[in-house]
DNA sequence: GACCAGGCACATC
DNA sequence: GATGTGCATGGT
């Protein structure tokens, strides 16, 4: 696949969805706290944990590590696996606290492959999560791979199914220009494009892509 | 009433 | 290194 492909199947998707302005967050800690809940969990029922989160006055790293588990549980029930959850976000948080002072603003500023190195030591974050928050609350240029992402192109015949995590970025990251904006809208949009069109059944036919990827073709190279 | 959702850690082979 | 499994809620 070319990178002509990759800014094509861009150019159809924005004309498509328009700006996406992407993450749903207010705050940097927020877009990570956010990163996490949605492991494996749809974003309405992560909305509800972080509405509860909000309520409850919690959204800092420090109110977060204060609470009990018993808290914590109720405040996450809504997002499912809320004991995972619950001990996957007290671990960031304690990561920023003992390595950034509690400061979001502070662990940004460390040089990307560093941090990229500490985030995927902390317990529950993984290279899709770490990227999310390295992408959206940090503003590190760094292409996120999801079930989406891995989906759609299997869909159209560019990668095998179960292509891995780094090999599937790094054919990004070495097709398209190192871009902050154009990685957050890109990956926005693919989201997106999984939701309304890439589910496992699929529905091609008002596809964005469609009119050039039909199922299981290539898309061309573009002219 | 299945099947699915923007993963990850851990056990086992 | 590859493969399998538990984790939990809410929407389709």
């Amino acid at each position: 696949m070319t990178g002509n492909t990759l800014r094509e199947i861009f150019r159809r998707l924005s004309k498509h969805y328009g700006p996406m302005n992407w993450w749903p967050g207010d705050t940097p800690f927020e877009i990570a706290v956010g990163a996490i809940l949605t492991q494996n969990t749809s974003w309405t029922n992560v909305e509800k944990a972080i509405v509860n989160l909000r309520r409850g006055r919690l959204l800092s790293p420090k109110r977060i590590d204060a609470a009990s588990d018993e808290v914590l549980h109720e405040v996450l029930r809504p997002s499912g696996y809320f004991r995972v959850k619950s001990k996957r976000l007290r671990s960031f948080c304690r990561y920023v606290i003992e390595h950034h002072g509690g400061s979001m603003e502070r662990m940004a500023g460390v040089p990307f492959k560093p941090l990229r190195a500490a985030l995927l030591g902390v317990h529950g974050i993984g290279p899709e999560t770490a990227d999310d928050i390295l992408l959206y609350a940090c503003g590190k240029p760094v292409f996120v791979i999801d079930a989406y992402t891995r989906r759609f192109l299997h869909r159209h015949g560019h990668v095998d199914a179960d292509v891995g995590y780094a090999s599937l970025q790094d054919l990004f990251h070495d097709r398209l220009a190192v871009d902050l904006d154009l990685y957050q809208e890109y990956h926005a949009l693919i989201v997106n494009l999984g939701k309304d069109f890439c589910r496992p059944k699929p529905r091609c036919e008002k596809c964005p892509l469609g009119p050039l990827l039909k199922a299981g073709q290539p898309i061309g190279v573009v002219p």
